[in-house]
DNA sequence: TCGATTCGCCGAATCGGTTCGACCGAAGAT
DNA sequence: ATCTTCGGTCGAACCGATTCGGCGAATCGA
């Protein structure tokens, strides 16, 4: 079922179909409703392969996610989702690698093959051999994080050191004097990830602003972990009166950690984050955070990446977003435990 | 960069390159190494598009998943990341089609124009049009769940009816006789959702069986619906001490609910559900509950789609899984309420 | 009435691989 | 010494689309 064929049942050349179809040239309005007609009969289209392999493009887009290996985020969730989504409403088509490590067949098939046209790039470190690969490479792509040279390459990402800061002066003005950071994972933190060296710097500026004692520790991206890890820092900083987070999906463990203490929030105990909006409303109780507009994130990378397929000497862009923080109800003024 | 290229500066014919590549035919050990050197220092990579457009396969498998705007549960995040992750082990790509509605463009691409060498459904109805699209096409293709004609196709599944109602015979012998069914979102059943329908099925055999009251409510897929779905079923039918569901999302808001309105788990009120292993250890308390191993069923599903890749003349293969039910100390002996 | 446009269509080249038939020289068989 | 076999290579066809140059007929202007 190729176009010859439909051009044989349609009596016109192949090249007339194919305007047909495109409209690149004129073709009679009868001759297009013929070869319509047949199309329509045979259920005939075009073969993407053969037409990516004239065009030079694949109407394709890759997406590079963290390994299947670990759980994705609500966060990391809602920048798929709304790459996908977005992706689908340009007629673009998604090709999804899971690659984290250094030497991935996937990402390199993905990249090396002109399987795509493009990449959207998750998961970034301060150093990433990935962006390294993919400038050489040529291929346009956006990244949803940015690396320690971020003029380099086009971005979305979220603001976690400015966030992180506003969040611990919230919580200073709120009276609290003995703060936490409760970080990512600590393989990714120590891997040079990004938002979690970002988080660190902004909170370590923020507490050295305000004169506060703030300790930080890496805490796996989990409920179970979030809850153990909670419950070694209480023990080992009982003075402690609030953290500060980016890891949404500790945040029910810790909850679960304070309740099991007995202390109640934000009576004992006050928590500020970032979170996807949708996260943050989710948790019991609502969590007080600077809501992440993951979708819009998401949306926004692929309508970069779409700039930079359509003409790749476009000068880079970012887009550094620091919502505001949404107060509900996880802050309250410190009082000394005791 | 081409093969051609690479033959030019190698001093051989295009042919001796591919030869070279694919080692389907002998080339010298010194002519394969002088090629091998050349492809080295230009990076060369074989175009995918031409390769698949000469050989007639993309080495790529489309994974038909919900739309974006729906979250997808923990259970489906899991059949995804195992798919991705078997294919990636396979060498083969996945190409993403977020589908849902009748007539989806993503979906008729991803089908029609020999983007990938097969298909794997999910969310699969009892009459879903998809899954006749597909046939028709005669692309291979695998469900991740089952239609009413379930003998037409290839697909793994899990068993929703046996489980739901070895669900209700486990609190039908701790002496719960009014029980309710929780099950997905009111427009996903109505629409014909095999899982929905089939636990409905089950949870009325079971109930008839033992001589019990059941009630059935759909409950959107997130712990707010549930929760307010839970306390309107709670008002209503305050007879209840225990349920049976497939609605993972719901089951923290209906734990929510019953800590609102003063109930005691298993104390007052017993919960028993099906939901993946991943999910049933995570929630708090830990469901009692049949545990779906979401990460194998998606690998299978990936190897029986690469059967029928290999050989589409292959009789259709089946694995309905129904696995025991992990006590987790949801669920206990009935104690009227009032 | 005749040359210049315009319109509608065709044929052929092209994209970058794979694959098949053929060829050549060297080694082995008879 | 001749015939076969086989390893190693080349050239050309092919996959299924797009696209460009060109060509005949109809239309237009002068």
């Amino acid at each position: 079922m190729n176009i010859g064929e439909i051009a044989k049942r349609a009596g016109v050349s192949r090249s007339t179909v194919s305007y047909a179809l495109t409209g690149k040239r004129p073709v009679s309005q009868e001759t297009k409703r013929r070869i319509l007609t047949v199309i329509d009969e045979l259920g005939y289209r075009p073969n993407a392969s053969a037409r990516a392999l004239k065009e030079g493009r694949t109407r394709t887009i890759g997406l590079v996610i963290p390994p299947a290996s670990q759980r994705l985020t609500d966060m990391q969730l809602g920048f798929v989702a709304s790459v996908v989504d977005a992706a689908a409403r340009a007629d673009l088509d998604v090709l999804l690698s899971p690659s984290g490590g250094e030497h991935d067949r996937s990402f390199e098939r993905v990249v090396t093959g002109r399987r795509v046209d493009g990449v959207i790039l998750m998961e970034i470190r301060l150093e990433d051999d990935r962006v390294t690969r993919l400038l050489e490479s040529g291929l346009p792509f956006v990244g949803i994080g940015r690396t320690r040279h971020p003029e380099d390459m086009s971005w979305v990402d979220i603001d976690y050191e400015t966030l992180i800061a506003k969040c611990v002066h919230h919580l200073a003005d709120l009276g609290h004097r003995q703060l936490a950071l409760v970080n990512r994972n600590a393989e990714l933190v120590a891997a040079g990830y990004g938002p979690g060296w970002r988080a660190q710097a902004g909170f370590d500026r923020a507490i050295a602003e305000r004169g506060l004692h703030g300790v930080q520790v890496c805490c796996a991206d989990d409920a179970q972990a979030g809850q153990l890890c909670f419950e070694q820092l209480l023990a080992e900083h009982p003075e402690l009166t609030a953290i500060a987070t980016i890891n949404e999906a500790a945040v029910s463990g810790v909850y679960r950690a304070l309740a099991d203490a007995g202390l109640s929030v934000p009576g004992d105990f006050s928590i500020a984050g970032v979170a996807a909006q949708h996260w943050a409303e989710y948790l019991h109780p609502p969590l007080t955070a600077a809501d992440v507009p993951a979708d819009e994130l998401g949306a926004r990378a692929v309508e970069l990446l779409i700039q930079r397929i359509a003409d790749p000497a476009t000068p880079h862009r970012h887009l550094l977003v620091a919502p505001p923080i949404s107060l509900r109800g996880t802050t309250g003024p410190a009082r000394p435990r005791g």
